[in-house]
DNA sequence: AAAAAAATAATAACTTTTCCTATTTTTTAC
DNA sequence: GTAAAAAATAGGAAAAGTTATTATTTTTTT
């Protein structure tokens, strides 16, 4: 008898490697459409299915993230220290929130609720100073 | 002269109090598709388009709250006290958490990043009791 | 009562993402 | 090393959710 395999196995392909430098290289929080549009200038023959295929498998090893936003196109971005996100209503761009984790969210939501969650995004609205002038 | 108008002028149709009527009465973080699939019994000529723009409309006037899913359609709730969301990642039921509000939040955020924002969701993942067994 | 404004129904269009199928590439088994 | 199995791919279709368009109806203003 074999012995288990226990990890997911996935094969290593140039198109992977080539949506994790894209990501890695804009550090922009893309959508996919933007990473997409990147690599297509070199390798004129990926797919978008490909891209979103990768893009998802590279957050399920986490070694990028992928930020879901409730309005519109996901955002991939490169996996660093924790932080949060804040959105401008009105260029629609995403920027980082640099801020000590909230640390009892996790407590809190068991005293109160008795259920445990496996993780969170938050997404501050508003302006950005540029719109905001 | 006249004198200015300020406030925005919105009429009260019959389909606006249709729409408000179902979100208070499924009480369900129910999606635009379900509050029209209720409608649309009691009143058949009504169209999507007339379910969006009037959810859109209460959500503006504070009458509901629209709740942005990272992951699929929007949620539409009845207005009541502060609270938080946590979406089972299983079956995708949506249910409340309450909670204390994070009352520093604000001031974290300005602190840090200079930077004030107008709203925020915080959506929890996680599975419910039921998923769980 | 006539003109202007707002809301509607119906449908087309759009955005983002997933799914499907045939083909190619890589791995495994012998 | 070769044949069979598995995984990934390109390309395109399809799905989901929402917004935009247009002609018509309803309401308001004058």
């Amino acid at each position: 008898m074999e012995h288990l395999k226990i990890l997911m196995v996935t094969r290593n392909t140039l198109q992977e490697s080539l949506v994790f430098e894209a990501v890695n290289e804009l550090r922009n929080h893309a959508t996919a459409d933007e990473i997409y549009e990147l690599i297509v200038k070199k390798y004129p023959g990926i797919s978008k299915g490909t891209v979103y295929r990768n893009l998802n498998k590279l957050d399920r090893q986490n070694r990028i993230h992928k930020l879901e936003m409730p309005d519109g196109a996901d955002r991939f971005d490169h996996c660093c220290h924790e932080h949060y996100h804040i959105k401008c209503g009105k260029c629609g761009r995403v920027f980082d929130v640099d801020m000590d984790a909230i640390e009892d969210l996790r407590q809190r939501i068991k005293a109160t609720h008795g259920f445990e969650f496996t993780g969170y995004d938050i997404i501050f609205k508003g302006f950005c100073p540029e719109c905001n002038k």
